[in-house]
RNA sequence: GGGCCGCUAGCUCAAUUGGCAGAGCAAGAGACUCUUAAUCUCUAGGUUCCAGGUUCGAGUCCUGGGCGGCUCACCA
């Protein structure tokens, strides 16, 4: 097999091989765009992959393939977000990319958004371009279409109408000019000025003013600018969420506008579905359920980020499971990748036990057979950090371990009749430190039968003292991979 | 009302271009002198929502219907 990508085994799945086959010959400009008006989540995520995924099904059929992120820096603001300062509200109806970054780290506000998710795509290496559209807008990329627009605003305004069953205002145009005080909204257009690329128009408080839209001083109304992207881009695909697709939505209206105004064919489409997260209800903003594609990546690779985002079908929903179902996606990965790895579960009791202690780690996957795959310490300092960044975010409590500092042991040993206080410090006097996990857990269960208790109480005595709980993981490996003193202390009560 | 999606084993879901309906978990039986979301072996489990149609052959394609989910005028 020889890949045309960059990087090498790209899976193409049969979804987006299906929508490629139906877009026709190249070059081809595939966009997805979306709002930085908040935080960009895993859900926003999805249309970005469904959108890479398809121009790597192009790619690979040898077309010319350019691939978009649109980010709409240039959109107003239309309400506070949660977390954002009440005081945001004056900024209300300016762009974005021209309002303050409320946490003061970024240039703008629309950047404090736009650059964690850019920097998260840049990790997951993905080969596309960022666009701003306020950067489009300010280099003249929409001069033209912003020109054919305002000269057709009769037509345009007809097509809204008729598509939408909605009356549009007196004097209502394509163009939102920005007035001096920052607003784009509420301008009412007077006169356009093709020659000089400006429009005349008057301002909230009725005063007259001008702007230039080959300077980005303005910018064209949500659906119409979808329309003139396609033309000024060139798209020739774009997906879109259900959302945008419904009748009388924005589509719809862009694809009239597409081929009547901009005499421009309407680009290929994709429809996809959202993605809730099991446990935590559907992502929304407004409510605080954000996964950041960074919550991603602390505890996946890239790869599994795409497979795990797009699901088997994205015009399909499904809850992400990042909680208990989590080990099993893991597990699914790896093994389809081809090569021998480590189980999920077993990563995480190591990853928990030894910390950042990658030594003591590597030694403990030796002993429990797993010497082969622990060779390779960049992998396996990788897969530790994801274990141990998902125990602490999202494990179940019955995967998570901490050892229990020496006061909360004693607590704990209290709670522990006389034969399983008895037996634990028959144990604690029989550690050795020279003790592999295999001699632990043999020293363990023998001394259990020997005093004719319960194995099943036996471990259960071991797990209080040491974890808290009453079952934990194998309990020789975990015990011999703490210091001798450690583990004596815990066990003589 | 419009649009999209779904309906397959108790549950979560698979099933290339139409070609003997499968897997994981759960359940039942057995094994292991040893805790784990244990492991191993075996077993059972089905009118693929319904009714028609096309076909040698339909979970898959066509028509009609039912039920559920989501979405709908700037929230992916």
């Amino acid at each position: 097999m020889s890949e045309t990508g960059r990087s090498t085994g790209i899976h193409i799945p049969g979804w987006a091989e299906r929508v490629a086959d139906s877009l026709g010959v190249g070059p081809h400009v595939v966009v997805s765009g979306i709002s930085v008006s908040g935080n960009i989540h895993a859900g926003n995520l999805r249309e970005v992959l469904v959108a890479e995924a398809v121009a790597n099904a192009l790619r690979q059929r040898g077309e010319e393939v350019r691939f978009i992120f649109h980010a709409d820096t240039i959109d107003p603001l239309r309400k506070i977000a949660p977390g954002i300062p009440q005081s945001y509200e004056e900024f209300i109806g300016h762009s974005l990319s021209h309002i303050p970054d409320p946490e003061g780290c970024h240039v703008s506000y629309a950047e404090h958004f736009l650059v964690p998710f850019e920097e998260a795509l840049l990790e997951m290496g993905m080969d596309v371009e960022v666009l701003r559209s306020h950067d489009l807008y300010e280099r003249g990329v929409y001069t033209e279409v912003t020109r054919g627009a305002i000269e057709h605003t009769e037509r345009l305004r007809e097509i809204l109408q008729e598509v939408t069953h909605r009356k549009m205002p007196e004097h209502w145009s394509p163009y939102l000019p920005r007035a001096s005080s920052g607003k784009l909204s509420g301008m009412r257009v007077l006169e356009h000025l093709p020659e000089q690329t400006s429009v005349v128009f008057a301002d909230e408080d009725g005063f007259e003013e001008a702007a230039d839209y080959s300077k980005g001083e303005g910018k064209l109304g949500w659906r119409v600018e979808l329309a003139a992207r396609w033309k000024a881009l060139g798209v020739t695909f774009e997906p879109f969420g259900k959302d945008h697709t419904s009748r009388g939505g924005s589509t719809d209206t862009a694809d009239r506008m597409s081929s009547e105004v901009f005499n421009y064919p309407v680009p290929g489409r994709y429809e996809y579905e959202w993605i809730g997260l099991k446990g935590r209800g559907d992502m929304s903003s407004s409510r605080g359920i954000v996964l950041l594609p960074k919550d991603l990546l602390e505890i996946m690779p890239p790869d599994a980020v795409r497979r795990i985002i797009l699901g088997r079908d994205p015009a399909r929903r499904f809850d992400i499971d990042l909680e208990g179902g989590f080990p099993r996606f893991m597990e699914e990965y790896r093994a389809e990748a081809g090569e021998p790895y480590i189980p999920f579960t077993h990563l995480v009791t190591v990853a928990q036990t030894f910390g950042e202690d990658q030594d003591a780690a590597a030694q403990m996957l030796c002993r429990g057979g797993y010497g082969e795959v622990a060779r390779d310490t960049d992998k396996l300092a990788r897969d530790l950090h994801y274990a141990r960044n998902w125990a602490a975010e999202w494990a179940p409590e019955s995967m998570r371990l901490g050892l229990l500092d020496q006061a909360s042991s004693e607590e704990a040993a209290a709670g522990l009749d006389e034969e399983q206080r008895a037996y634990l410090r028959e144990v604690s006097g029989k550690l050795r430190a020279e003790m592999d996990g295999e001699a632990v857990q043999e020293l363990l269960y023998s001394t259990a039968i020997e005093r004719g208790l319960k194995p099943k109480k036996a471990f259960a005595a071991v797990y209080r003292v040491l974890l808290g709980k009453s079952s934990g993981p194998k309990a020789g490996p975990f015990i011999a991979g703490l210091t001798l003193d450690q583990a004596r202390e815990r066990l003589s009560v």
